[in-house]
DNA sequence: TTGTATGCGTTATCAT
DNA sequence: ATGATAACGCATACAA
């Protein structure tokens, strides 16, 4: 049988009100029998049950997170960024992790909810937007890097980012650049469109092939775009691990990124930032991100009637040795 | 107020106790009264409470998870290992995230422990070992990467890891090779014995600097290697993260990797993958890791009195780009 | 199949 | 400062 509360007040002969007090260290316990109470909850071995304390209280003072996936490293610089805010705030987070095609996004958010945590921050979902809504009906939901309307979301600007990266190719003298494109149905296009408007905006054919969030799978289609008549000279991939799968393409035909092929990623994540091959990517400073996602968490809880509250911020481009001019 | 069981079962014309049947959908009710009391739920956007449920089941049915650090994803592997046996137990995790310097493991355990998991799986704790054994007692602990005497355990034998790296630049004609060593207060040993008696074994003399897990730090520790009088023309680093400062240092002074000097990684992380600088790494095999951790978790669920078991895996060395003969 | 009653371990309220 | 007692929301024996 599990040890108690009751079982450290018969042994202290106090009741169990003041070894409840005693153990969250608050006012009203004499500084004697605080420690006549703690030490006999150490001789007994006991161990609060935050279980039950939370059902006490009403559940509360926890922050549900999200993470889609923890191989990539962007979403180790998100939770960070929470952390430290929810720190700040005195809570406690619990977290939940998807699955890098979407497929558990669902059951995770709703475990998450049952969970009576006052808000859930949900980074990188891939649901349809449907679905994110009816989940927020259940639990309020903070989105980030993800824009859902009329739902608190914190988001980067991909266009921005897309057109950032597509211009420095353009500007480098690449005309043929292709877009290695995210599945279609998991709500995030605008990187496509920053990266086609950007195109047509300079006179130059858009040229989407869509992937999926593999590295592997990534690598095939980049060889598929090589190995055909008429390949590009660059390569812009939805994120880092798809850009992978082109260095990988690109190593096994012998070619050099920066010189036959300019490769261009996105997020900015730790492989990216590997000197020598260093990937040119798109920094979306996830830590930064993660920070705002938890203050619109706190505001959330502060005023739940509030209207949903949208924050953006501007990616920035970090040029590396993957990109370069193109062979004349 | 919330919306409780009670409110459901009021809406739905039965009792309290159907509805929880209901809802887990176990036997013992008729489809037709099943189908109204969720519809009713439904309708009143009721959202079950874990949290009661938990308490009321006498918790359990809960595996907790320590996770040292997200942005090495030796972590995400071993996470994933873990929740494939999981999954098939039916087991819930429960995640907590510890930081690089080992700051936060009794905190985060302590969460964990007061949260009624059944066992804490703990991957890469630093605290030392006579804490380790004290949180032992206070919840059912698998210590992974790390052998605690007592205590489930599942490692990889960090000797054999080290000494085959070690050898490998021996066997490519190094002589002076050097050691950046993790801090020696964290309890991982192992690969610095078995860099240092490969090195006696070879009559070679054994260059040991010590370092921290920061990439940063490793880069400094690295860059004040090479510039000092008798460089090594081989650095073997004690994790991928070091050798990532290693590089950082190496290319910082127009030095190639696998030319001038040699490197070798630990953990086979997803940067040192990358194609083009691929690193040296030994290869650990965290997913298999990871299933073993949770396989030991629910032995001793089923057997929480059984003496403690000890598992040894042996890594691979993943030889790559970075390590080559040294120069004339 | 359905309903009733009790307990889970704690916090919170109200006495003393 | 200390103690008694009622929630908290649900699971579960047990009765009907």
């Amino acid at each position: 049988m599990r040890i108690t509360m009751e079982d450290v007040a018969s042994r202290a002969g106090v009741s169990r009100a003041l070894v409840s007090l005693a153990y969250r260290d608050r006012p009203g316990v004499s500084t004697e029998t605080r420690d006549r109470i703690l030490s006999a909850g150490r001789e007994l071995g006991y161990v609060p049950n935050r279980v039950a304390a939370r059902l006490a209280s009403r559940g509360g003072n926890t922050l549900g997170v999200f993470l889609q996936d923890l191989h990539n490293d962007l979403f180790a610089d998100l939770f960070e960024g929470s952390r430290t805010v929810a720190d700040g705030a005195g809570k406690q987070l619990m977290l939940g992790v998807g699955a890098l095609d979407g497929g558990r996004d669902a059951e995770v958010l709703e475990t998450l909810a049952q969970s009576w945590v006052d808000v859930v921050i949900a980074f990188g979902l891939q649901m349809p937007d449907a679905e994110v809504r009816e989940m927020a009906e259940r639990v309020p939901l903070v989105c980030v890097l993800r824009g859902v309307a009329d739902i608190d979301s914190v988001v980067s600007d991909n266009r921005h980012g897309a057109r950032a990266a597509t211009r420095h190719l353009i500007e480098l003298g690449h005309r043929e650049i292709a877009f290695l494109a995210n599945p279609p149905s998991d709500g995030y296009m605008d990187r496509r469109h920053g990266y086609a408007e950007t195109m047509t905006a300079a006179g130059l054919r858009p040229r989407v092939v869509e992937t999926t969030y593999s590295r592997e799978t990534a690598a095939a289609d980049a060889g598929a775009l090589l190995d055909a008549g008429d390949p590009p000279t660059a390569i812009f991939a939805h994120n880092d691990q798809a850009a992978m799968g082109v260095l990988d393409a690109l190593f096994r035909r012998g070619l050099t990124p920066g010189r036959e092929v300019s490769v261009v990623g996105y997020d900015n994540s730790s492989p990216s930032k590997v000197p020598g091959v260093a990937l040119t990517s798109v920094d979306v400073d996830g830590v930064a991100l993660g920070r705002s996602a938890a203050e619109l968490a706190l505001r959330r809880i502060a005023s739940p009637m509030a209207p949903a509250e949208w924050r953006t911020s501007f990616p920035t481009l970090m040029v590396r040795t993957t990109t370069g001019p193109p062979l004349p």
